[in-house]
DNA sequence: ATTCTCCTACTAGTTCTTTAGGAGATTACG
DNA sequence: CGTAATCTCCTAAAGAACTAGTAGGAGAAT
């Protein structure tokens, strides 16, 4: 799958929170402060690509992502193990529960999932 | 920190598999076939980014990385993280162990790598 | 010494990305 | 109805990214 540039994924990150949406609400929904063409040309560019579709609602268009977070997840989570980790899902993890603020809650949440992961392992 | 751009990031990771290396090595372990030159360019804009280095040998140079694939891995895994997954790590390993493979045996190479880290935390 | 090979430095073209203005249509409202 | 607000469509321009050619130097080979 094509991936997103840098832009596109800002938007594509507010259809994911918030669901179908137009143009003047992901605006708003976006951190950078951008003209209203400019997202509407964004938006229309990930509409070429097959990223999101739109539909008419009252003068505006409504875009709702077609590309789900999940599926665009194991793409840049793939390439991030591949390029920077050599692979090692190991490397990824020790990374991302370095420092950045991970409390033993989340820790164990995080094991829960591994666990969840074995036991369909093993059948 | 500034992140690469795609190529850059192939070029990179041939660096920090290998070690210091000059152009024509990096040319050899990239998978797409480019220019000789073209890796040097590459090599040459890193360089001007401030990545890498380089060291005369003979007549070639030898390029070094400069950041550390940990450090690289932590701005891009961040970015995946905020973007794509909304800042929520259980979706991002979940994504992670997901099909692609990953046998009994890794996950539990992964739950060691959380015990240890919550070991540390208790303390 | 001339030719060949390998290397860097410089230059450049094409495409992609990002941003946004202006025209014109449509709806909202007083 | 007329004017303001809002929206899409078309256009474009600046900058980044990617690729690679040409020039020229230094050493090896004949």
């Amino acid at each position: 799958m094509a991936s997103f540039t840098d832009r596109e994924l800002d938007v594509m990150a507010v259809l994911w929170d918030r669901g179908p949406s137009t143009v003047a609400e992901v605006r708003e929904h976006l951190e950078d402060q951008l003209a209203y063409t400019t997202v509407l040309t964004v938006l229309r560019t990930l509409e070429t690509k097959g990223f999101v579709s739109h539909e008419e609602e009252g003068k505006a268009h409504r875009y709702a992502p077609l590309v789900a977070r999940d599926r665009a997840g194991k793409t840049a989570l793939g390439q991030v193990l591949d390029k920077i980790f050599g692979g090692s899902r190991e490397m990824l993890l020790a990374n991302l529960v370095k420092e950045r603020g991970v409390d033993a809650a989340e820790l164990r949440r995080l094991k829960k999932i591994l666990d969840a992961r074995l036991g369909k392992e093993d059948k």
